[in-house]
DNA sequence: GTCGAAACGGACGGTGCCGTCCGGTTATGA
DNA sequence: TCATAACCGGACGGCACCGTCCGTTTCGAC
């Protein structure tokens, strides 16, 4: 029994474990409503838990933010490889967009989450982001190749569009109307039929550059002028 | 001489008034290179100023991002006019969107301004608001009665992009290729001719919603849970 | 040149968060 | 039941930032 846990470190004694348990809940719940600067005793003061024990089983804001989001960045996983099984090119790819912006538009804090969990989660197993990266590539060839999809989308889109709806879901949190119409005319104007004129060059991002992104960086280090 | 300056506040000292101004050049610098949630003494060490003097030009953080941004907040108002008085509807509509997106990526700093000090500068006098949403309504109606702008295109959807692209500037603020495809994507879509299949319905959002909006009010505050 | 008002800036107390330390508590296996 | 190791949590020192207070300096009118 509990031989699951044998995979990430020696054995939690059963209240570790529970207490573990009662923080990740916690930590969604207060990065949901404050974001994910919340001070941690915040979330181990809902989670019933004493500050130490937070940090003990979660060194850094960040390993806790990414242990807390890890099941929607699985589910984003999984819907990728959904939508490259999908027989219907076109509809794999929109479905895919179209979780993974649900995704971020239900779960408060997971667009935070995910601008500031991804670089790390990514640099540490880089084969992972290289199959990601693949696998996006190949299900945006294929749905190119059904002429779904026009000919002058690039890869690098996906980023740009998802970042985009982080913004929007992050500036508005309760308006899921406004997600869903910036997600419908974009998806709009990815179809083949919608190319008319030239569109100017892709950008060069690769989820390698994502490091660089957003308040992640700025939040830590004290200020360096 | 110096007659402008009577409208707001009583004259003022001659190096008052330089210090003023370069209080105002060290705020654009560093809220572009740190966000606006930079240290108000780091804006005052950069202006070779003291703090005091600083709290007692803007008494508030607000108070001086807004001032910063006057000047780029005006080009946006510049622009909605001149996009009126453009004789092709369509083009004036084009313009509008890319002349704010072009400033929104060319200064730093200034796209978290817009969106933390829009609120308060537009409750101040409702009736700038008022006068900026009447002439967008006008501005899309003008377009879409040439058949340039689809049909089902809402004035909120502009509040929408705009808040779209500046999570995406915020997110990338070195990247304008990627700022360029979106704001091609976008455009492309709002065409008449791009119009198929039916959208969600529009966002409730109004200029009068955007005060709840982001981490402007967060940021102050010290916490509450 | 003189003088009062205006402006200046450094210093300082207050606050909130971080992350560790350590004495007490509890689970677990014999 | 008992011993021990794992675990717990409050308290505490440190740090960065805020915003005001007050003695000093500078402007500019006469």
């Amino acid at each position: 029994m509990a031989e699951s846990s044998r995979i990430d470190g020696p054995e939690l004694r059963a209240d570790a474990r529970r207490n573990r348990g009662r923080i990740l809940v916690a930590a969604r719940e207060v990065f949901a409503e404050h974001g994910i600067d919340a001070p941690m005793a915040a979330v181990a003061r809902r989670a019933g838990v004493g500050v130490a024990t937070l940090y003990r089983r979660f060194p850094t804001r960040d390993a806790l933010v990414r242990a807390a989001f890890a099941q929607q960045m699985e589910t984003c996983a999984r819907a990728l490889t959904e939508a490259l099984s999908d027989p219907d090119p076109w509809r794999g790819f929109q479905r895919l967009i179209e979780t993974v912006c649900k995704l971020q538009r239900q779960e408060q804090g997971f667009p935070a989450a995910f601008l500031a969990a991804f670089p790390q989660s990514m640099a540490a197993h880089a084969q992972a982001r290289g199959r990601v990266e693949r696998d996006l590539a190949t299900l945006v060839r294929r749905a190119q190749a059904a002429g779904a999809l026009r000919a002058d989308f690039h890869p690098s889109d996906l980023g740009v569009i998802l970042l985009a709806h982080c913004g929007l879901v992050t500036a508005l949190p309760h308006d899921g109307a406004a997600s869903r119409r910036l997600v419908a005319y974009l998806l709009q104007s990815f179809r083949a039929e919608a190319a008319h004129g030239t569109l100017p060059p892709p950008s060069a991002l690769s989820l390698r550059d994502l490091p660089l992104a957003p308040e992640s960086s700025q939040r830590q280090r004290p200020f360096r002028a």
